[in-house]
DNA sequence: GGAAATTTGAGGAACGTACCTCAGAAAATC
DNA sequence: GATTTTCTGAGGTACGTTCCTCAAATTTCC
């Protein structure tokens, strides 16, 4: 049998209260008596049973998630996967509810956060561009004592407890080499991104660019479209390009909007014979990616990113540690070849 | 607050014992009663909570994982996150034993299979080489209710449970598109291949095979060299195929023995001259991949293998269902440009 | 050496479920 | 309508923790 916090007394000397004591650090225990407690434990090879633990609790965590109203398929599948991780989360107690502020207004994204901790959220993650008014109510929020995770984009000047999402100039790196090997010789490339989630566009766009300048000189990419999310923009502007520009053999779409663009690459006749690299699975990039109209998907697991996301939120609210190495989103290449199964729930 | 038992039994006017006669499929309860139970908990949207039944049961799970006691770095590393992940369960009531068996006796592992179900293991998770002794062996274990899954190298015919691992052909596939895309134009292409697993090998050979004919016909795959995982064979053979066939310009290495063939390209000079593609990232080959020995890893991520074990197992002696998607292990990419850090206890 | 402060012990209630017993109610059978 | 048989209720204990109270023991300080 497994000790437990009586075996642990016995073996300590002590009273069950004391171990108590020691065990969820209250004051109140010499220090020499915590020794003694610890190398009991230590001896004993305890281990707590976290199942009896949070039933005497009694202890609920609920948190938020939120995420901005863009109808984007990304941000779709994003609120699927956070939805469906709340749902098995509930056999732990977490609860998850998922909000939505207007993507363009950070002072109604404000008033949203500054609600939370009357509303006895337990923690927070959010995906949202990073304003002066945004960082003031990240900042209010965790002086309140309600942890704040940043989800896919980072706001590391809003002090949040912890990133969850992959390392975006990593994954632009990783998006240049493909496109330096593929194209194999010279060529320019289109390089196309919105403007929502700044940061992360950013940080893509100089891995990108440093891969290309330092391994595949001959690769000359171009400066960034900015398409703001809108796919009448998106079609307009790569219609120009590609008109004007022959040399251009690759595309590095950055943001999202594959639909707009494997349709423009359609109408003027060059699906498959460009080397078209973006990011985050989709339906709809799936689809590209299987019929050829997309060469590479950088990605990441928005299961895994789902399921981090209420693992960490816990683990902060509870201020223990975390097994980074499971918490770490690892930025994945996903070729037609090791398409994974539509049946992931992370699509 | 969340319904629990007693609200349920408050709704449909019955007793506490009859709910849980109902939860639990006890019998002696009328056709009626069930419906009435039943419909209080749809109408409650109750949802019994695991953390407190366990507790009562006071149930634990002992499970098995069952290595070969092959000392690859692959080995080594996977029995390290099946360590790491049973410590990090044991919080959760579930201890993991691992258990090593001679490679080359598949009559030592039947025996260690049958002593099993005796030594009161809820579960256990096998990765062997697929024999038709391990196939009775397993089918006897699983008549007597030992779930059984097949670990990295899957085992169709012994009816094991579950699979956990990649898809072997789809690995073999995606190693194809980029060993056809990275050399360009035409070269042949050495294979190498242990042969201990051999169903993982046979099938990345397929897929390997499928592609390069399909869409790179100016590429020419070798005959695989077989290795049978001594770093000695491997060194010989590759050091006279390379010496005697000049037009090589790729080796895609199945198996494990990266330190062995890196070491044999650098002897001949031809370090960063080949594009060298392997399977599982390890100490090793991570280092290589950074000092561009190896061009690529085709890889699956260890600590999310082990946990997905873990669960699974769990899962299985509990008879409930999986979430797919949680348990789909991915076939990952990984460049200089994308390596994980090694803060990753999946090494 | 005595008062004050700190540390410890003993005990109990609670969390939500499982599982047991035994008596009593309701239904089925003749 | 009496007798079986089948269902149901009431009540209890247990699982391993958390968290509370109050008294007693021990230490610290003047």
């Amino acid at each position: 049998m497994r000790p437990t916090v009586n075996d642990i007394a016995r073996e300590a000397g002590v009273s069950l209260a004391t171990v108590d004591r020691v065990l969820n650090a209250r004051p109140g225990v010499r220090e020499k008596t915590v020794t003694a407690v610890n190398d009991a434990i230590a001896r004993l090879g305890y281990v707590r049973d976290l199942t009896a633990a949070n039933l005497a609790r009694s202890r609920t965590y609920r948190m938020a998630a939120i995420l901005p109203d863009t109808e984007s398929q990304f941000i779709q599948s994003l609120a699927a996967a956070l939805q469906e991780a709340g749902q098995a989360a509930a056999t732990s107690r977490v609860e998850l509810v998922l909000h939505r502020f207007p993507a363009e207004d950070p002072h109604a994204l404000a008033a949203l956060l500054a609600g939370m901790p009357g509303r006895g959220y337990a923690g927070v993650a959010l995906m949202a561009p990073e304003t002066p008014v945004l960082r003031d109510a990240v900042r209010s929020l965790r002086t309140k004592g309600v942890p704040v995770v940043a989800l896919v984009s980072d706001l590391p000047t809003t002090g949040r407890d912890h990133f969850i999402g992959v390392d975006n100039r990593a994954a632009g790196r990783t998006a240049g080499v493909l496109m330096g090997r593929f194209l194999g010789t010279t060529g320019q490339v289109l390089v196309l991104g919105s403007s929502l989630l700044a940061r992360d566009m950013i940080e893509r766009r100089r891995g990108f660019d440093e891969v290309l300048l330092r391994d595949f000189p001959a690769v000359e990419p171009l400066p960034s479209l900015e398409t703001h999310g809108s796919s009448r923009l998106l079609r307009l502007a790569v219609a120009e390009r590609l008109a004007n520009t022959p040399g251009i053999r690759g595309i590095y779409a950055m943001g999202d909007g594959h639909r707009a663009l494997t349709q423009v690459i359609g109408e003027l006749g060059l699906s498959g014979k460009l080397t078209v690299i973006c990011h985050e699975l989709t339906p709809h990039s799936r689809q590209a990616l299987s019929s050829g109209e997309i060469t590479a998907v950088i990605t990441q697991n928005l299961g895994h990113l789902a399921r981090s996301t209420l693992r960490v939120l816990r683990a902060k609210a509870d201020n223990l540690p975390l097994d980074e190495g499971q918490e770490q989103i690892r930025i994945e290449i996903v070729l037609r070849e090791n398409l994974p199964a539509a049946a992931d729930s992370a699509i």
